[in-house]
DNA sequence: TTTTTTCTACGAAAAAATTCGTAAATAAGT
DNA sequence: ACTTATTTACGAATTTTTTCGTAGAAAAAA
């Protein structure tokens, strides 16, 4: 399964928020953004092996390389939740809804949101035998 | 923050759902449960790593001690979702909430045990609005 | 043109995380 | 008693991840 560290998952998010990118462009969000302050080269690295790790391409046509993700972000997305789901709460999805509620004050529009989500996949597999304990 | 690793997280769980355990215990449900095949010193050397962090706490009135964790098992996950959501959803609960129950391997209990805590905030933030729909 | 800046490639250092081997002490088995 | 097994402590090797320095080419600025 694909699994990026920690550092390339930030790479990814900039990308896939930003486009395809220049390291310059990804390096300044990172350093704007966050407070992650490191060296040019680094992010230039890190990139590079993203690369290798087929975790990203590259257009080389121009001297200024422009990167962009080859991996969808839902994709990484659901195998990251999955793992994280599984080692953090013990593949109990409520409870990490409940934690996750639980502390953010997530507004109105969206909980109703997510309830008609609920209602929808309930429906959908209902024609499958109720497993109602 | 406190900020276990993965490894660390593994022997966290089996001492949250085991209780006080010994190396030995918390060795052998890794191995069992999981793929996970280290040696026994292995296990023993993160534990004590663990103990010098304030992770886990032990009893050592025995010759073989027993080692239990030294921190609550919901800080530890609050702490591990506000870095995931913030790192892996941007931010956004609501977006994690949705890929979560957009997986089919969510399962109709939990669905519903979601579903029920939506309810109640709603009625929280609003005790006119509808019970049931 | 000459100088300065910007970029890539590359290697390797540094830091973090994981793994295990060995020794000494205690306990258990024979 | 003596042999084997279990346990801890400790150091260090290994692997993974992150970081950066240096060099050379290309572009931009002066």
């Amino acid at each position: 399964m694909i699994k990026p560290t920690e550092s390339e998952l930030e790479i990814l998010q900039v990308l896939w928020s930003e486009g395809p990118s220049t390291v310059r462009v990804v390096h300044e969000k990172l350093s704007g953004d966050r407070q992650k302050e490191v060296g040019y080269t680094t992010t230039l690295k890190l990139m590079q092996i993203m690369l290798e790790k087929g975790l990203l391409l590259r257009d080389e046509s121009q001297r200024t390389h422009i990167y962009r993700t080859s991996v969808e972000e839902s994709a990484i997305r659901q195998g990251l939740l999955q793992r994280f789901v599984d080692t953090a709460f013990r593949g109990s999805a409520s409870q990490l809804v409940l934690e996750l509620l639980g502390q953010h004050q997530t507004d109105a529009h969206e909980l109703e949101a997510i309830r008609q989500l609920i209602d929808r996949i309930e429906q959908e597999g209902d024609r499958s035998a109720d497993q109602q304990k």
